[in-house]
DNA sequence: TTACTTGGTTACTTTATGTAAGTAATTATA
DNA sequence: TATAATTACTTACATAAAGTAACCAAGTAA
């Protein structure tokens, strides 16, 4: 009766538009990041971000490298799944840019 | 300290990433429809659907025509600033295509 | 009079998110 | 040696958002 939605088209949306992860692929776009520098990038909270970046990492989106330093660094940074998420970025972008008001 | 990041992307993410917004919009993009049609096409509850279209009204995304028929007919349409958003659904159904699976 | 349809709203439950404190590991400082 | 600092979390609890189901008003139609 109704034409459905796409599942795949649905399943990114159902990722995209969880609050923060948009903004946390913004913020990874422009390099690998700690978790530390992510959360005063954003505000997100602690407690969410750490989920986040689970289902992210679970998605394939983001890497998480651990340098056993000290105190000890860890790293995410997008994988390729996730740095072609970079158009949908620019988009969202320029969308803002040409309709919303300063 | 940290490069902010520009509000008004930050207020389009905040529009975006509200659950259920961008399949409203994107359902939209195939033309006007109403209430129960959204409803059944991308299964939201009546309750949220109402919240969310009023929040989209409020941000000039969608307009809302009552035509008094019976029964009454009100039809949901998106503004300029709302088909201003299909370069980003497309980019969205682009990524889905090359990086999730059927 | 009763029933039907649309486009909602209301009351209540469940889930998600925010807040603040706590933890483990490792090193630096008093 | 005890205390403190740092990072990357987790835990417990409070609040906000979303799901569910019942209800409502207006306008017919049977």
């Amino acid at each position: 009766m109704d034409k459905s939605i796409c599942p795949r088209f649905e399943k990114a949306m159902t990722i995209l538009s969880q609050r923060w992860t948009g903004l946390i692929i913004y913020q990874l776009l422009s390099g690998p990041q700690r978790f530390c520098t992510i959360e005063s990038g954003i505000g997100i909270s602690g407690r969410v971000l750490s989920e986040r970046l689970k289902d992210l990492e679970n998605e394939g989106i983001v890497n998480r490298i651990v340098y056993p330093e000290t105190p000890v660094r860890i790293e995410y940074s997008l994988s390729e799944k996730g740095k072609a998420l970079e158009p949908i970025m620019k988009e969202i972008e320029n969308w803002s840019q040409s309709w919303l008001e300063r």
